[in-house]
DNA sequence: GTATCCATGTAACCAGTTACATGATTGC
DNA sequence: GCAATCATGTAACTGGTTACATGGATAC
């Protein structure tokens, strides 16, 4: 199986959504979607710049006075073509690699008490995350009433699968915290 | 923040529980650590050498007629407190990448139908990995009465996490298979 | 005056994957 | 006879991160 460039389709992606310059997609991606994808500015630039070649993206430049020129991307019919090729396609595994579960494996060699702090830590973070995502379903479901965008449906089940994970995370922190000192009374 | 080598903690990790060879630690990678930490071949063997000569672990030769002769790596105690150190450091996070997810964001471009042929492989593949976990936390239980190795409770706990996330996977499923379908007939 | 935002990019580096190379043994 | 397992490694490549470079505008 070839390494695709999945830079290229979450790019094509958010220029379905609005067309826009590097920096527009960089904060759209921030915003809308960081709790599942992430790009940062070193590939976006030159992916855009590659795309063009390949004609899956327009460049056009935008003159601003006192702000720096813009150059706004937006998809053409070959890169939406190209981007709904690849969403028909099942999404790829990527091979699992979560530093706390290692940690947590091989935390007999440390001190208990600074077992149960990660834990208590990872416990907070998911309970932050949770009201992020609270607040974004709830954002989403206004935004229905005012400008209702297609794709809202969609984006609050991305969402809500964000809040399932970290409801999850919180009860097995919580379990696991029970289990381990329990274990130390004995 | 430098990128630190997690490689090199997994291997050391995986040595502190048994002596090996690189075969030998990845087949305990496949087999015990695989639903949150992955590593190949090609990354392992380097790295095992640049430790050997870091004085983090040692090597010794075996010699086996009829089989290829066996490179046994066993960890220092320099390699033992390096690993202790990283272990006592808070877990980084990797940011997100969930192909899956990012499909389901723009999966307005696609027939309704292939998402929702997409959502129910996503549950049949958790279906899956929560039979992996019931059936791996039955032998972790079981190895506690023969053997009983000290890792027992934080092995299990690491079970648990993947249970955990496997079935609010499901129920995401579910729920997001029930609204999907609801739209439909309106 | 200081920090943040707007805006685009490059260079160097490291991590990780795929493919290739080798070859004996064991099980079906 | 064929596939899988045991066993170790390298080369080439791609992806992704960090750091660097620049510079005006606005907000506090």
């Amino acid at each position: 199986m070839p390494k695709v460039n999945k830079t290229k389709y979450a790019l094509l992606g958010v220029l379905t959504v609005m067309p826009g310059s590097g920096y527009d997609i960089k904060k759209f991606c921030d915003y809308s979607i960081s709790h599942f994808w992430n790009e940062n500015y070193a590939r976006i630039y030159p992916v855009l710049k590659e795309m063009e070649r390949e004609g899956l993206v327009d460049k056009s430049v935008e003159q601003n006075e006192g702000r720096p020129q813009k150059n706004i991307y937006s998809i053409t019919p070959l890169g939406e073509a190209e981007l709904e090729q690849w969403l028909l396609e099942p999404a790829e595994e990527t091979p699992a690699r979560c530093e706390f579960l290692l940690k947590l494996f091989f935390a007999d060699r440390i001190p208990r008490e600074n077992l149960l702090q990660k834990i208590a830590a990872e416990k907070l973070k998911n309970e932050k995350l949770l009201e992020v995502y609270n607040q974004k379903a709830e954002h989403l479901a206004q935004s229905a009433e005012t400008n209702s965008h297609k794709n809202l449906q969609l984006w609050l089940a991305a969402v809500n699968y964000g809040r399932c994970n970290a409801q999850a995370s919180i009860r097995w922190c919580d379990e696991t915290l029970e289990s381990l000192k329990e274990e130390i009374i004995l």
